[in-house]
DNA sequence: TCCTGTATTATTGTATACAATTATTGCCTA
DNA sequence: TAGGCAATAATTGTATACAATAATACAGGA
């Protein structure tokens, strides 16, 4: 929670964005805990609206809030990596086919604009921020799809995912998809729906190929957690 | 809001659920305000609890919460309605596809009792009820098919084409949809994926087919509310 | 030492008081 | 009478106090 900055009246949702930002770039890893009051000493308010936040992050599959016992950032199940990856494949490669046709060259620049910034967080070894920048990409497209009701559950996904990728990725330095990413810009810039929808069924397949999502005793959940329930 | 009851100690999901139901059934209409002291004297609780039921129902895009102003059972603009059904398009067929594959007796016979509860809702002159249990169907075939991740956002969805009926639905007593309903609980019982996604496909666009979604007013939003924003 | 039950502490859940904002009413004036 | 302004009321937003629950520490006995 290091770059968190507070200021006179933070909103509850200025909290949601910067924890968001810290669970996306990994910061807050799965499993970690926050509690109420710590937050909202961090953040100079009080309770009632750090827990407005903290719902907001639940509702996002971001946190999970246990009764009584507060609230941890999620780690999904390998059932539920599926599951996004499932649902990601039926929600994004028809909204690419969408948003090529309506892709003006506004978005390709602030596409481009994305990939580069994608880059220079690689280079400059902030590989959380570089995911982070990687999954609101996704989002560009549906936005450009001018699909509001597919973006907001994209944006559900995209965190999820986040999570999985944590959770499960096989090679912590790999050079991943940035190809894939320029590809997609070209298919929107051509206005190649069918392409554009092609391409993005492959990345997904891409990214989920690279999970190791095989059987395993569920990560590391320690003997007491496991017994608690 | 008159079937509510209310109990010693009712907790915020409790209050959900209920308001929830009210909404389904359209006891609850598009534009209708929510206030928070009222539903606390309702349900016996205090306000703190309430707000959290009303943040969970705007979260699933049943309400609207408008800053210093309230919670409004929402009303879906056009644009909305339309990509409630896109993105049901989307999810749902391969949904019942996957569906088939699983399908129990068990199953089978839920899903028959949840037919005739619908009819028997009809025949009572509960509409609204059987509308209610309709949406319920579409859930339950996401829940076979045992895809969490999809079933929450078809909640999401079939909640929100609630609303869009209640607006938009053309001709009030339409002996509508338990033929397509019938044929799709056959395709499960013999496990014919491919028959089951195209009935669900087919069953998507009939309901947006007896939709009327042409420009309009946006509905009969009143002249003071229209000056307002 | 290890287990178990109990006392203590820490943390979340709920209610309530107060502040900020918006809606309403009534009055005054043109 | 219509319009605008001010005062009042109604409603939501936030902070805080207290209650309920869970986690921890500790003591006693086998």
């Amino acid at each position: 929670m290091s770059s968190i900055t507070k200021s006179k009246s933070v909103t509850a949702e200025e909290i949601t964005a910067q924890l968001s930002d810290a669970v996306h770039e990994h910061r807050l890893k799965p499993g970690a805990k926050l509690r109420e009051d710590e937050v909202s000493d961090v953040f100079g308010v009080s309770r009632t609206v750090v827990r407005q936040a903290l719902r907001a992050m639940a509702f996002e599959g971001l946190l999970a809030i246990e009764k009584n016992r507060g609230a941890f950032v999620a780690k999904p199940t390998l059932k539920e990596a599926h599951e996004v990856f499932q649902a990601r494949a039926l929600l994004e490669p028809s909204t690419a086919r969408a948003a090529a046709e309506r892709t003006t060259p506004e978005d390709i620049a602030l596409l481009e604009r994305h990939i580069s910034e994608e880059h220079d967080a690689l280079d400059k070894g902030k590989p959380g921020l570089a995911l982070k920048l990687s999954g609101d990409f996704h989002l560009e497209i549906a936005r450009i799809a001018d699909q509001q009701t597919i973006e907001q559950f994209l944006k559900q996904l995209v965190s999820r995912s986040s999570l999985v990728i944590a959770l499960y990725w096989k090679r912590r330095n790999a050079l991943c998809e940035s190809n894939a990413h320029h590809a997609l810009v070209d298919a929107l810039r051509n206005h190649n729906g069918s392409s554009a929808e092609d391409l993005m069924k492959g990345h997904l397949l891409d990214i989920y190929s690279q999970l190791d999502l095989r059987e395993s005793d569920e990560g590391s959940t320690s003997l007491k957690e496991a017994l608690r329930r």
